[in-house]
RNA sequence: GGCCCGUUGGUCAAGUGGUUAAGACACGGCCCUUUCACGGCUGUAACAUGGGUUCGAAUCCCGUACGGGUCACCA
């Protein structure tokens, strides 16, 4: 494909996002932030939201990377317009399968004297890199016609940007506003590695160019290399898009949340029992926040934020990850959802630790519901439910219930007959049972029913009370159970 | 170290020259209650610091401190 015919494919007057990772194998959440923003700008606006493959090195592919791009972009219901799956006008969206391309473009820089071919030998593991003086690099000044001689020789080169050494460059951030660099400042940059493969910087330009990108939403790592890009985009002759950088999602002050350090990603979160709506939302509010009207508002829909979303709400410091806030998001999604929706949620959890298929999974759910914060907590929660687990008598006191092993005997002694005797065992029959008798027996619910419970369930903590213990569990185990508690006592 | 950026309660944050400086999480208390939760009410807690500018600064300017980023043929 010719320049032009590339140039001619750009797409114009819309919108154009992208989200461009490189494929490590796992979403960070901080990139999944990156994501969300840059959908978000893209469906707000009305506009194209793609996805670009930045694979430039070839030292660090990890197979089937891309796949967790793909999966988790769809679970999260990020779905992009235009990518290396779907296609689309101005592909391929793969970027080592743009190889060629760069070198056409860094070719058109040299044309322009923007760019030269630099034949030293790499620089290895330079200690004072920063102190390497571009103004002692003999083919900087090569003649193109000495540059074109050595490269048809075979002799291997890079190409790299040509910064002039005086003046400055003003660069303009849409959150950070305008940033002036002295022009000293910057390096000749490489642009064409020596393999033929483009940097990152270069091939961003030149793909955010090609793909005919309108807003570009990346970390502010990248913000000291942003004035580079605007001398670029001036070489090129091209529109530069707007850019917006957002500040890192830190695991402390000082520490940026990082897998290496074993901060979870988004994958660890989902496996750690978090909902991905919880960990969506969460992460939109961490370095973003609706303003006016919606200054208050906490609980969004990937649609109501696309309608919220504004750039002018992105934070510029940067953001700590709290844990217990996206544990408070979880537990609120958990108990926004329909009963139906969280029993099959909850189910596989709850069968982790209740093998008894004569036990209703979905009455065990109902209870869990409101008490817990995430899906993982479960089946400690329910396991007495399997097995009744070896208990103290110590158990059977509490001071606010007015129970001692000797009260207990007694409950459980009047529980147990009241019990018997019903014919039909369900939540009111059990219920009906127990709070006459208590009254009958002219002491307070909690006397009955904290012993009730603590033999029925072998617990001082349970999700749901005595009655809907009993019930769950069926007349005739429960019955056993209060029994073994009663023969405890006695 | 040079350059760039940032700084409102423990955390996320609203705030864009005049406010009793929101709200949320976490934490404490109270209520509800068959345990625990849920829910309701309520409390503690902040403008890093020093100078300016102004009748008036969290908001504007300068310095300082602290923190982050960057200075790769990695992204």
């Amino acid at each position: 494909m010719t320049l032009e015919e590339l140039e001619t494919r750009i797409p114009h007057g819309k919108i154009r996002t992208r989200f461009a990772p490189s494929p490590t194998g796992y979403m960070h959440v901080g990139n999944l932030r990156t994501a969300l923003y840059t959908w978000l700008i893209a469906r707000h606006g009305g506009g194209t939201f793609i996805l670009r493959i930045e694979d430039t090195d070839q030292n660090r592919l990890v197979e089937g990377a891309a796949d967790v791009i793909y999966r988790t972009l769809k679970e999260c219901g990020l779905n992009h317009d235009e990518g290396p799956d779907v296609g689309g006008p101005v592909g391929p969206y793969v970027q080592s399968e743009r190889r060629e391309l760069y070198g056409l473009y860094a070719n058109v820089l040299l044309d322009k004297g923007a760019a030269y071919r630099c034949f030293c030998e790499k620089c290895a593991s330079e200690e004072d890199s920063g102190e390497f003086d571009r103004e002692d690099d003999p083919c900087r000044n090569l003649s193109r016609a000495e540059s074109d001689a050595k490269a048809a020789a075979g002799e291997p080169y890079v190409i790299r940007q040509k910064i002039p050494r005086e003046g400055s460059t003003t660069f303009h951030d849409v959150s950070f506003g305008d940033i002036t660099v002295d022009n000293a400042e910057m390096d000749d940059q490489v642009l064409l590695k020596r393999d033929g493969l483009p940097t990152y910087n270069f091939a961003n330009v030149v793909d955010d160019h090609l793909m005919g990108i309108t807003h570009v939403v990346r970390g502010s790592e990248y913000l000291a290399s942003a004035p580079k890009y605007n001398l670029l985009y001036e070489a090129f002759g091209w529109e530069i898009p707007a850019y917006v950088h957002c500040s890192p999602v830190m695991r402390d002050a000082q520490h940026k949340m990082s897998k290496r350090n074993g901060d979870p990603s988004y994958e660890d979160l989902i496996a750690q029992g978090y909902l991905t709506q919880a960990v969506l939302n969460y992460v939109a509010l961490l370095g973003w926040s609706p303003r006016g009207e919606l200054a208050e508002k906490e609980f969004f829909t990937l649609e109501e934020l696309s309608d919220a979303f504004d750039i002018a709400g992105i934070s510029k410091s940067p953001a700590i990850f709290d844990m217990d806030k996206l544990t408070y998001f979880n537990a609120a999604y958990l108990r926004g959802m329909t009963p139906d929706a969280f029993v099959s949620v909850a189910e596989p959890y709850i069968r982790q630790a209740v093998k008894n298929p004569a036990i209703d999974a979905a009455q065990i759910a109902a209870l869990l519901q409101a008490r817990c914060e995430k899906l993982t907590d479960i089946p400690e929660k329910v396991d007495f439910f399997d097995a009744l687990p070896e208990y103290d008598i110590a158990l059977f006191t509490n001071k606010k219930s007015k129970t001692n092993p000797d009260v207990s005997k007694i409950m459980l002694e009047a529980a147990i007959p009241a019990l018997e005797s019903i014919a039909d065992w369900t939540f009111e029959s059990v219920h009906d049972a127990l709070f006459p008798l208590a009254a009958a027996l002219g002491v307070k619910n909690a006397t009955l029913l904290w012993p009730v419970r603590i033999a029925v369930s072998g617990k001082a903590v349970t999700p749901g009370g005595a009655v809907e213990i009993c019930h769950i569990l069926g007349k005739a185990e429960t019955l056993r159970r209060l029994r073994a508690g009663l023969a405890k006592l006695s």
